[in-house]
DNA sequence: TAATATATACTCAAGTTGAGTATAAGGAGC
DNA sequence: GCTCCTTATACTCAACTTGAGTATATATTA
């Protein structure tokens, strides 16, 4: 069944499965990606997916998220193939792993014709502690605004917005071809990127980088169209839809901070309510309440205090907190409903 | 990259790829998904994954979701591939549709074997308006609580949980071999089934099946590991994972609920408030307080009124409504929190 | 015309949220 | 020691949301 045996004439070449691994952390209250280099595919092709020692690391080099093939014959399961290479290529241990998304559109891989195959790609969020991904490999630790710097809202609304994107949608808007299609794209924006009306909805990282895609405006649109890159100075590209894997990752993960214990796993054992607090702001992009968050965790009973105090601040010591793993408790925790800091 | 051109002694046979469907639509208050009959694959092969005409239709036959190969040269997306070969199948056009889970555990397909090959499936949501699956096909429109009778609460509690599930569950948990992990199976019945402490999540529809299916009181865990299966008479089985296919997109479809306007989907372009209210109802498993749901709805600026009255009802007639599909107000529509039903 | 449905409007207490003010407890500089 | 600065923690309060009613309107049916 599944008329897998089936012969069809227009039946196509194989397949290939990749699994993309978006890795998260916080560290020193920014939130980090682990990235390896990889010289860009248009100019080169290279044996591995997984940076190796030797492999090029200078600047024109591009980015990509750390990434595999998965073999049907040694792995049982798609999450075990991911944490196999994984933990083998980075010494990193990971807690929670999430699959996001399969990722089939034809083109994504400039390898398929060489190789006669589609290859698809299963997109997986990882949340791990930081620590150095020692031995073999060429990953590092990236902040991930580096390749989002409009979702970083935590100093106020980013220049980047007001001064490039915004002028660059409304350009696209603009040049739509009938009137209705430019009230259309108009609506979009507003609805992705926020308006008077329309405030700013911190998980919609997918739409807008799909919107800015769409009006040309990040380097990949470019790239993926045959048109000369200029490297844009404002955001960093990656290779292939590594950027929309990202993007996927990330929106993920600032919904489900909202109704799922998953800062947890990116904090210490223990912890000052701050540091939970400053990990929050770090993954949504946005200031919190200082009174109200603590007031929500304390309510929330999956936390409790250890009597011990941490006092390397500046003001008062803090008691530090540990998280209460209670399965019972394993339901909803908050955020409040993020607000968009001091506007 | 990627290694795909490596070869490795380690690494197996190819990879397949499938497409599952959860179609699901809601008539006379009921929600329904379309399934094909087809001969247990335990017992014997067909050719296609998609039931015809000729196939075997008789009682001992196990239900599967629709569901097709992937033709990686003949569809750019998965998406198109999905949408191709249902509509090509069933004359069914699917308006909303949803990746959901890539299912590749090994031995999921038992045809694994025989075709040298890891059947990876990747399920997906669709929402329709009801229609006659005409043509070829032996689709049909199943009520999804056949599958699922735990999951409909709306005439209170259902009596198969108390009865069967709830004795068996107990049982499950006191047959751990540590006492230790007899509580903690008892924590986990009652995070995912509710106890005095937590109250029933509707959304948990996934995790409420793979633990009936952990503790062996689903059928389908008793074939998988190669028991005589007794077919249970409170539930429907599936050929291979499809019920868990099934749950995983329940779950997600309530989740969806509170926070999209997905029900829109499901209901006709002009609806009652209270006609709209017996699909959230329908899809949700429970009871919503007819007053607060207007409130809500209303407030929610979703749907404007047609100045039209539907008098069908018995008692006095109802205005009727129509969707504003207007892109600004895609945002959050809810339910309210979906309340239990009296107790 | 009464009884019975259903639809729609309004009420109210309890809880949640956003945004403060007030107070506590440390260190640094003098 | 005292003052100032910093951070932590406690408490307040108005606005809004939610759950659960009661009240009224408008049909059909006996």
């Amino acid at each position: 069944m599944g008329g897998f045996g089936a012969q069809d004439d227009r039946v196509a070449d194989s397949v290939q499965i990749g699994l993309t691994a978006v890795i998260v952390a916080v560290t020193d209250d920014e939130p980090r990606v682990l990235v390896v280099r990889r010289v860009d595919h248009a100019l080169a092709s290279t044996e591995d997916g997984v940076a190796r020692e030797g492999d090029v690391l200078d600047d024109d080099s591009l980015e990509a998220l750390p990434y595999g093939p998965f073999y049907p014959g040694r792995h049982r399961t798609l999450d075990a193939g991911l944490r196999g290479w994984v933990e083998e290529q980075t010494q990193l241990d990971l807690g929670y792993v999430e699959q996001l998304y399969t990722f089939g559109d034809r083109g994504r891989d400039p390898r398929e014709q060489e190789l006669g195959a589609r290859v698809l790609s299963i997109g997986y969020l990882a949340l791990a502690q930081e620590a150095k991904p020692s031995g073999a490999g060429e990953a590092l630790w990236q902040n991930w605004y580096r390749y989002f710097p409009w979702e970083d809202w935590r100093k106020g609304k980013p220049a980047i917005l007001t001064q490039e994107l915004e002028p660059g949608l409304e350009e696209w808007a603009t040049q739509a071809d009938t009137p209705s299609e430019v009230r259309e794209r108009f609506a979009r924006i507003d609805a992705t990127f926020g308006s008077e009306e329309v405030r700013w909805n911190e998980d919609r990282v997918l739409e807008r980088y799909e919107l800015l895609y769409e009006a040309g405006i990040v380097t990949e649109s470019q790239r993926d169209h045959g048109l000369t890159v200029v490297m844009s100075d404002y955001s960093h590209p990656m290779v292939l839809d590594h950027r929309r894997i990202m993007a996927t990752a990330m929106g993920r993960l600032r919904g489900k901070l909202k109704y799922r214990p998953v800062v947890f796993e990116l904090v210490p054992p223990t912890f000052t309510l701050f540091e939970l607090q400053k990990a929050v702001e770090a993954i949504s992009g946005n200031l919190l309440h200082k009174q109200n968050f603590r007031r929500l965790v304390e309510k929330s009973g999956l936390v409790e205090g250890t009597g011990q105090f941490e006092s390397r601040t500046g003001g008062r010591p803090a008691e530090t907190y540990r998280y209460v793993r209670d399965i019972l408790t394993e339901r909803l925790t908050a955020g409040p409903r993020l607000p968009m800091g001091k506007r």
